[in-house]
DNA sequence: TATTTGTATGAAATCGTTTACAATTAAATG
DNA sequence: CATTTAATTGTAAACGATTTCATACAAATA
């Protein structure tokens, strides 16, 4: 209620004083440094954000585009956004586009609107050439999903590597009938698992069989579950499948139950991001896990950096194959 | 990049002129209101936030508290916070607290600093001396979790009644021994579900037996299968068991899998919240669901009209009892 | 035509900070 | 003691919008 004028009459200085005194910006006397201390507590008083974000034109404030949050994937990066803004004074906020261009624009002119400093997003909906325009001017980073271009600094995992180590996987166990469920080839990170599918079975003298290859708009699990049942109504049912997300393969785990067809040892299969209940199906799920967490800190990191001026570069992390019983013997 | 004042040089008038046009908040010749749209458009002008919220004195930022993001349970709520919100051209701030208080008072320092408007907590563990306080100068809502003193309102659904239907529906069934996964009673809901469970074992002449509950303090599905670990160390193993979240009867779920027990055959199983994975588990779920879009739209349409001064109502939504596989015949 | 009424606009204050610059005070030097 | 230097503090101008109040002008009335 009190604002900084009422404190440094308390006090009996003046207000810079008092906001030196806040921000310890430049040296003050240890006396006036307790007057004005002394002040503050008496007056409960709080600085607004509002008068010093308009004075400083930043809203410390950094926009995280998800496309749902229901999608488990995103959590434990959003964890390590979080942790990393919060420990360098800025508040995250999560904004779910829907895939709506409305929605999209709303957030686009947060940051036009100086309401939002920056933007991460993970959205691999969103619309590239309207990000990359704002990013003439503005601070973004993408991760997860990137775009080849290249203009925008990123974060993401080699995607063909790890769908390529997956196969890989199920070969050595003998599968030569592997089935994709993939999402739309409309993404990047769907075309470079594709790729990496492919490169395996080139490289393993197995046939390409393009009914093996399912391409599912909807990413939760009736999206795999209905991806299932489609590979299993083919003459020659593949004995695998590898899925390019959790959800989608268990989705597909729930439908082979339904089905009767026992996991792994009438069909095995693959997920893609390690989420959660990965490990509390029956059987539990084989998958890749990304390093979350800290994809979400080097984002925020580069993020923040980008703001401050300073240079970034996009960066590729690790990835690992967790094998559990969903591909077991 | 542009300010009021440019567009207003631009168009030949005040900028007040320029503000009215924006905010139409009082007359403008339709001559003028042209020239002004057409200064905005030559500079690409959009306002700033900034400078509008500290002359209004409000963020139009809410602040959503929650335990933690990963936990499913949450996400049709914000969604009906979000929509509502969005609609009456508020943002909402997802905040998780942790269970932390020193994050709990980087929310709290938030609205003071007026950097928010006001806050929805849906955080069980928040301390509600503290809340109680910021309340007494600010707009607060509770949902889901409220507090008996009930100065702040809230909107939350009737868990006692909630829990006692589900246990006439496993004693219909014919169980007699029914265990009841609960957890930390620190927490009204969990309570107010037990009041439920007892009033049900009481009516129907069953014995309330000590060793059926088990409270948890870890809400994730390790808690659910460490309890069903428990359970099945009894003497005599109950047939059922009522868990109060989703989350704990997966985690009991995986734990009956494990051990071979055949659900719902050899073992009964209910949870709560109707998250989507309740549906996919094999087999599927019995589970109590609350109306969460509709809470969500609740709680922020109680907080808006609050900030506007408009005096609101606690409410009571209702629940429903979804019957699926894990308590067939 | 003189007067009243109403509408359209502008000048300037305001919201609550931070900070460049000026001014004061204290300390250090010759 | 006079003078230079350094350390503290204060003054006032930003930041970018909204809004009260006053004014100018047009239209309506007498």
């Amino acid at each position: 209620m009190a604002n900084i004028h009422e404190v440094a009459k308390q006090a009996g200085v003046s207000s810079a004083t008092v906001s030196r005194v806040l921000n310890n910006t430049s040296s003050v006397t240890e006396k006036t440094r307790q007057k004005v201390e002394q002040a503050i507590k008496e007056l409960n008083y709080e600085p607004s954000m509002l008068g010093r974000n308009l004075r400083n034109s930043e809203s410390r404030l950094l926009l995280v585009l998800i496309p749902n949050f229901s999608n488990p994937y995103y959590t434990e990066i959003i964890n390590g956004i979080e942790d990393f803004s919060v420990e360098r004074g800025y508040n995250i906020l999560l904004c779910e586009t829907d895939s709506n261009p409305t929605r999209e624009n709303t957030f686009f002119n947060m940051v036009k609107n100086k309401l939002a400093d920056g933007i991460i997003s993970m959205d691999p909906t969103i619309n590239m050439a309207k990000l990359q325009e704002l990013a003439k001017k503005h601070s973004i980073v993408l991760c997860s999903e990137y775009d080849e271009l290249e203009r925008i600094p990123y974060v993401a995992i080699d995607n063909e590597a790890a769908a390529y180590k997956v196969m890989k996987h199920l070969i050595r166990l003998g599968h030569e009938n592997i089935a994709l469920i993939n999402s739309d080839e409309k993404f990047l990170y769907a075309r470079q698992r594709r790729k990496g599918y492919e490169r395996a079975l080139k490289e393993f003298d197995l046939p390409l069989r393009k009914e093996y290859i399912y391409n599912t708009n909807n990413l939760d699990f009736q999206g795999g579950a209905q991806a299932m049942r489609k590979l299993l109504q083919l003459d020659e049912i593949p004995t695998a499948a590898f899925a390019v997300s959790d959800t989608l393969a268990i989705g597909a785990l729930k439908e082979l139950n339904v089905k009767g067809m026992d996991v792994p040892d009438a069909f095995a299969l693959v997920g893609f991001d390690n989420i959660s209940f990965s490990n509390m199906t029956n059987p539990t799920l084989t998958t890749v896990a990304q390093p979350m967490y800290q994809m979400g800190i080097a984002a925020a990191n580069m993020l923040i950096d980008q703001l401050q001026g300073k240079p970034v570069d996009s960066v590729m992390l690790e990835h690992e194959l967790i094998i559990r019983e969903s591909t077991l013997n």
